[in-house]
DNA sequence: ATTGAAAGAACCAGTTT
DNA sequence: AAACTGGTTCTTTCAAT
């Protein structure tokens, strides 16, 4: 765990909120001037608190208007079968997020898809890949809030 | 929906990858110059389709070691209590994802918070504000994978 | 921490295919 | 209608104070 200082999250806050504004602005909103703000930025980017920078897409505009969250129980637990399993989970383009979990349910996935039909094609290529005990899907209707950001 | 061709979808498709690079750079990567690309990426961002640029920070590092997924079930289905529920989760920073879901289970929630005692912070507080019928916690030990980018 | 300056990128207009 | 050219303006980056 990296240690951080009040500007350091200030700017932080504002990156996560609009990375695309100039450095200029970023120091102005942080109370700061350039300078300092670049060097704390490139700080932060080489400790590796500052990830990719990245477009957040429309996912209804583009046509993918199915979301599903995926509960997974699992009888095996050998290091082979968890390795394959992960493989598979990062290798497909359509899960958005995997956690493996504590207790009752193993993994749960969100899954991102054209639609029902491509769901089931996910679903039956991973059941195909990889056994699993049980798998219940949890069907998004409407998407009330999604954020990257972090609670700073 | 939007109509996106061929040279578009190459285009997000970088910039879902890493949107720090250069326009040159892009058009190089989508085999294409500079002027169509930037006219494209404005049409793209006037339409919508291209959303705001953020930064992905490692959460770890900044001490939010805890993910929990939680499941609601509600015997509430006016819409006045859902209109308040649903602003008190836009309004709780740490939820990170809140659906609405068809079935069984009626929403689910992606909550980021600094270990189990600020979940359970939230949780409490939740509560208090609007009645919830069933909760359940599942507690992430490992993000096996994380993104926001769409299977373009 | 500020200033300032050189390199580079974005943006836009005019022109061409 | 779409792509190239070039130039102005804004940013980033970094050295010197």
């Amino acid at each position: 765990m990296v240690r951080i200082d009040d500007t350091d999250r200030k700017i932080l806050i504002e990156l996560q909120e609009d990375a695309s504004r100039s450095l200029d602005e970023i120091a102005k909103a942080v109370g700061s001037s350039k300078t300092p703000v670049w060097n704390r930025i490139r700080k932060l980017r080489e400790a590796g608190v500052i990830g990719p920078q990245t477009v957040r897409l429309d996912a209804d505009a583009l046509g993918f208007e199915a979301c599903f969250f995926v509960l997974i129980r699992t009888s095996e637990h050998e290091a082979a079968w968890q390795r394959r399993f992960l493989a598979a989970l990062k290798a497909r383009p359509e899960v958005q997020e995997a956690h493996r979990l504590a207790g009752d349910i193993d993994y749960i996935l969100k899954v991102r898809v054209r639609n029902a039909r491509a769901y089931d094609a996910f679903y039956q290529a991973l059941i195909s890949e990889v056994k699993v005990h049980n798998v219940t899907a949890l069907l998004s209707m409407e998407e009330i809030k999604s954020t990257t950001a972090l609670p700073l």
